[in-house]
DNA sequence: TCATCTTCATTGACAGCGGAAAAGAACCAC
DNA sequence: GTGGTTCTTTTCCGCTGTCAATGAAGATGA
């Protein structure tokens, strides 16, 4: 357990406690008897549940939400009480920390960005503890403590160790983030990787919530999928998981960074629409909103590079689809921007690739702000502070 | 609960009798403390899981085995009575019905085979129902009941319901398989997709035993892949899952009967070699053991089709590990046969489309007699009998 | 207006599972 | 023998979640 300071009464004493905590957060506002009937407890089980939630006030009733059900007595229906813990998440890129202080119901209520110069991990540390002091300031105005910090780094991340194995952006290797941190804050850290941890907001949160499986695609300065199997998140054996990106879908494409030539990465992935777009157009395109102002202004060239991205994306969801027949697919990212640009090849690439009635899969966007990724660090951290069993192993 | 005769005592009373007894069925003869150990039970409990287990014969001690410690009270394995229950397997085909009698161990005992003129579920159903009773007449001999059947048919299979959605090679769809051949046969019946009982037989009882997620890739008449994450068989949610054989790796190959270009199937399954092996050679090549010969008397067009499916083999092994980060990577199958030939396409494909410590993964090779097939439909059927949580929706 | 019905919520008794601790068993070594 | 060690069993106990009964709170209708 990655912890450095005492983590008070554990919020899930039981499987059964922990079940209804998460289903509560997750689902709204429900009546017992509503949550006696997901959960498969019984009505007992349940009540046993709520109490001591409540007696912690993390748990509130609500009565103005009764839905007034014609017949029988007027069931009350609880909710989390947002307000009554915070939690801080941060995202470290390459060249900013983005640092976010969000409520028990992960709701964002004060961003932070600070600029980083060097990316040495003691640099990156020292802004990281400066981040979350001044959010751990701000926070006591909201008359709850701060429960948790959650930290998202691309890479391959032990979340068990709260150790950064290996991170190539960021040039890191076997950095105990979780021990540092904690130590320099005094706050239970969780450590996790980027894409796994926006995967775990919406699994909690967002559009992954009751589902069992489902796979998020993120497109922006790389192509990242993370993946929920079995109600969990897919971890990977040797801290890989979810690397779409590097797929590869066409022998003569562009090589990549990695070594191949035609990953999904090299095709769709900001940078290679950037290239693209430079090499299209003659133009000296340098940042992703230009590109993607000429296209929309309806360069040709410029248009048809992003058509081959959405492409590529689309048969990088078939392959997801193919493999693992998620009940969802969320496409996610800051490359969303273009979405209207992509939406016709990613739809198209996906019928094509996608084998039988995988073909009739759920496949849905999300536009993603940046805090984003910051906020799935705190749904981490969440998670962390109400030891779900959801994620473990 | 697809049955259609009476399971006398489910064998899987409690959580921890299950998990023991599924401990013991794969890890051979364990002592009573190991058990302990390895399910993080307390020796108590394991004890109180064993005598009831012990009681109805299902699992024996064997003091022979005693690996005497040094110290102590020697400790007596226990080991799963395989001769105490016997199930069928059944695997259908395009052109035949293989069956087999395997015992609680999943050893096979008996193999029938039985051709199939008419691909219509009535004619079908009928050969399978002959062939399980023939077995059943033989299973008198054997001094213990049989407990269960399994089916095994490719394609989409509902396998809590027991029905066969929808089977592309034998034109089937909506076949209520498990109900009918339940009425027939008085013995409680699972069905599932094969590809799927082929990696609960590996997951039990081959080289999946002990890990929690690993991909069993099968090479043959199709390319499919069955994955185990979060110590369980993935379905899918809409009945497809691994299909790694339509992943389609170069958008200039073959075209693929699922409409595509460049399907790992397309270049790598039996037919598209045999073409291939035709085109390359112009001699009137018409099985798969003909093409093998050609190439291994030294042909250079016939190698070069296998090193060419190989590699595309290796790619798809390379898309799995990336996006899964599964613990191992079996590769089986009938095609396994040509493994010299295909083995430097895999290998180095594998290595170049694997990302990062990805390429790491433990990929290793398991020959796959035909059999196999029908004894991952007898591994279902044990699954079932023991009632194991390591299945469950 | 009040009895009745319906559904929600709570309570208390209860069964069963698995853990802790202690006792028993079986062997070795001195 | 005696002591030491490890495996196995037994006994007791706490705890969790279900069952069944009870209480609560409104709608309905005579």
């Amino acid at each position: 357990m990655p912890s450095a300071s005492a983590r008070e009464a554990a919020l899930a004493t039981t499987p059964a406690a922990s079940l209804v905590f998460t289903t509560v957060l997750s689902h709204g506002p429900l009546t017992r008897a509503e949550i006696a009937r997901r959960t498969r407890l019984s009505a007992a089980a349940v009540t046993k549940a709520v109490r001591p939630l409540m007696e912690l006030g993390y748990v509130i009733e609500d009565p103005n939400q009764g839905t007034r059900s014609a017949l029988g007595r007027p069931a009350i229906p609880v909710r989390v009480d947002g307000g009554k813990a915070f939690f801080v998440g941060v995202k470290v890129t390459g060249d900013e920390i983005i640092a976010v202080l969000a409520d028990l119901c992960c709701r964002i209520r004060v961003v932070r960005h600070l600029a980083l110069a060097d990316r040495q991990p003691g640099a990156v540390l020292a802004s990281i503890a400066e981040l979350v002091l001044e959010l751990l300031t701000e926070a006591e105005g909201f008359g709850a403590p701060v429960r948790g910090l959650g930290i998202a780094v691309s890479g391959d991340v032990d979340r068990e160790d709260g150790v950064v194995r290996y991170s190539p952006f960021l040039q890191w290797r076997d950095v105990r983030l979780a021990e540092i941190i904690g130590a320099a804050t005094g706050l239970p850290v969780t450590v996790d990787n980027d894409v796994r941890a926006l995967t775990v907001a919406e699994q909690w949160f967002g559009a992954g919530v009751g589902l069992s499986s489902f796979a998020l695609v993120t497109v922006g300065a790389g192509i990242g999928c993370g993946l929920v199997v079995h109600d969990r998140v897919v971890s990977g054996a040797h801290g890989v998981t979810g690397e779409i990106g590097h797929v590869s879908i066409d022998p003569l494409g562009p090589c990549c960074y990695c070594g191949n030539n035609g990953c999904v990465e090299a095709i769709a992935a900001d940078p290679a629409i950037l290239r693209g777009v430079r090499e299209a157009t003659g133009k000296p395109v340098a940042t992703a909103a230009e590109a993607l102002e000429l296209a929309r202004s309806g360069d040709l060239g410029a248009r048809e590079v992003y058509a081959r991205a959405g492409q590529a994306i689309g048969q990088a969801i078939g392959s997801v689809v193919n493999l693992f027949g998620p009940q969802r697919v969320i496409i996610s990212g800051e490359g969303l921007a273009a979405y209207d640009l992509f939406a016709e090849g990613i739809r198209d690439a996906f019928a094509a690739s996608a084998f039988g009635s995988a073909a009739q899969s759920d496949v849905m966007t999300r536009p993603l702000p940046f805090e984003e990724w910051a906020r799935g660090a705190a749904a981490t951290a969440i998670q962390s502070f109400i030891g779900s069993d959801t994620y473990e192993e």
